[in-house]
DNA sequence: GTGACATATGCCGATATCGGCATATAATGG
DNA sequence: CCATTATATGCCGATATCGGCATATGTCAC
């Protein structure tokens, strides 16, 4: 029995529960790229988008329930401001991984892709699987 | 006619096509977690991720696509490796925000969330439209 | 209060996602 | 060749997403 156990009773993982997610809608990135200029009342954000006021609202509201923005009652307007606070778990994810494209990764840029098997491990030729990551250590 | 004219045909944005929305799968995270100490065979994560084969598979297929994996033949096995190149442009645009949760919002991380607007604006009481975004220029 | 403005919501349909399962494909070993 | 191992795919159903539209809610002006 592996590690994690698999509970496989749901039908799916997270949705537009967290800032990952929230994020990985084009507009709704685009949204927080207009916020980050500063705040902004909805209709505004309509008129820069070009979206239907509904569709941005809807959007807003993910990225509210999220915490990626705040809002502000301001008379009739609703403004909204960015709060970056929920980005950082992706940043910091990422930034993880910046080894990865920075440097020692660079010269594989393309190469990976092209090369096949034969010609990366040509002399080794090993089968067994008992080779299959025996150096894992990088 | 604003910016980007809004094409309201199409009933979804983008989908698995980006590393945004890849990376938004919690479990694809854990894959490229996974690979990242090193490159590993299809059954090997199948083992440490408790998850069924087929679905380990699928995943995969999703981050081959965005390229953020690459796959190496090796006799009966396939071999997959972190690519971190396509996880740039994720890194690239959350380090934008950085600034608003390093410093400068900081006091306010729990803060904003509670005062409302009263509280906030208190002596200005702005209620006409014209203030709404005046000073953009942050 | 009535009406205009600003925004949020609800319902709908199309589509996409994800897991589950069976099965196809491919390489290996006997 | 056949069985086994390793992995990919296809189909299904449940659910979630997203846009479109109408409409509710709330605020201000008169």
């Amino acid at each position: 029995m592996p590690i994690s156990a698999y509970n496989g009773a749901m039908a799916r993982a997270a949705s537009t529960t967290d800032a990952f997610n929230a994020v990985a809608e084009p507009r709704r990135r685009q949204i927080l790229d207009l916020l980050s200029a500063g705040e902004r009342p909805v209709n505004d954000l309509v008129a820069v988008l070009g979206l239907p006021q509904p569709i941005v609202s809807k959007h807003l509201r993910v990225l509210r329930e999220v915490g990626l923005v705040d809002v502000r009652d301001l008379g009739r307007q609703r403004v909204y401001c960015l709060n970056g606070r929920h980005l950082k778990p992706i940043h910091d994810w990422v930034k993880a991984y910046e080894a990865s494209w920075s440097r020692r990764f660079e010269r594989l840029d393309g190469v990976l892709e092209e090369l096949t098997d034969q010609e990366f491990t040509g002399q080794q030729e090993f089968r067994k699987k008992e080779d299959r990551h025996g150096s894992d250590g990088d």
